[in-house]
DNA sequence: GCCGTGTATTGCGCGATATAATACAAAAGT
DNA sequence: ACTTTTGTATTATATCGCGCAATACACGGC
């Protein structure tokens, strides 16, 4: 999985790694139990430092996404915990999102149709 | 208007305050052309500092929002500009958003009904 | 043993955030 | 004219998050 980096985005590197991964996770683009590259690997091949993927890989797992293994590197959990509701602070922004677009003229459909593509 | 900031929250209070007024304004809570209180009536009123309030204000202002008037204060505007697109990070953030739910086992329509709530 | 994992540690620099204390320019009220 | 009230600017300070650098450690395969 190919994972970009905007160093203009206002979002932390490691919250942008932790993000991709679990818009990974939800498409399907990455299975259940696969294997993720090595902290070392992806600070590499992104031109980060080594640390601030580990801190993303921390955040992941401690969220319950993934599984990190001495010495086998991290996996996607094949049991991932469903809480069922979505947190308070992601209503909150998906209100503010909502709002704005609703402001700028944009059709309800639209935001639907986004939520119907991402949902895949 | 009651804004409500929220101290444990990572969002920036002025960031809280500009998202409270934009999503004010989508409801209809703010009309076009209303009086917004004055920086120090809302600093004194949440209890933080003038400055945090006006940069909040600066910013609604930059995004076409509001209008500020030596003396008149700040109102918001009757001709809001519209873009008619969603930014690119909006797209990503409710991406993100919607990517959670689905892994924690939330259904799509219940997204669904959270847009259109939050479009009226 | 050696090597490759994730992880911990320490230190550093930078920018954003928020505060405090003043001060200023402009417009309205008296 | 003077005062008041508005948003705004300035200067300084403190704190915190982020990211990097350089090392080192614990663990488990080979």
């Amino acid at each position: 999985m190919i994972i970009r980096i905007d160093e203009l985005s206002d979002v932390p590197i490691y919250m942008q790694i932790r993000n991709q991964i679990v818009m990974g996770i939800s498409s399907g683009e990455l299975a259940a139990g696969e294997q993720l590259p090595t902290v070392r690997a992806l600070a590499m091949e992104i031109g980060i430092n080594t640390m601030t993927v580990s801190k993303a890989y921390q955040l992941l797992k401690t969220e319950g996404y993934i599984m990190t293994d001495r010495k086998n590197g991290a996996r996607v959990r094949t049991q991932i915990q469903k809480k069922g509701s979505i947190p308070e602070s992601n209503k909150t922004e998906l209100r503010r999102i909502v709002s704005e677009a609703r402001i700028s003229g944009v059709e309800k459909a639209e935001i639907i149709a986004l939520v119907d593509e991402y949902w895949r």
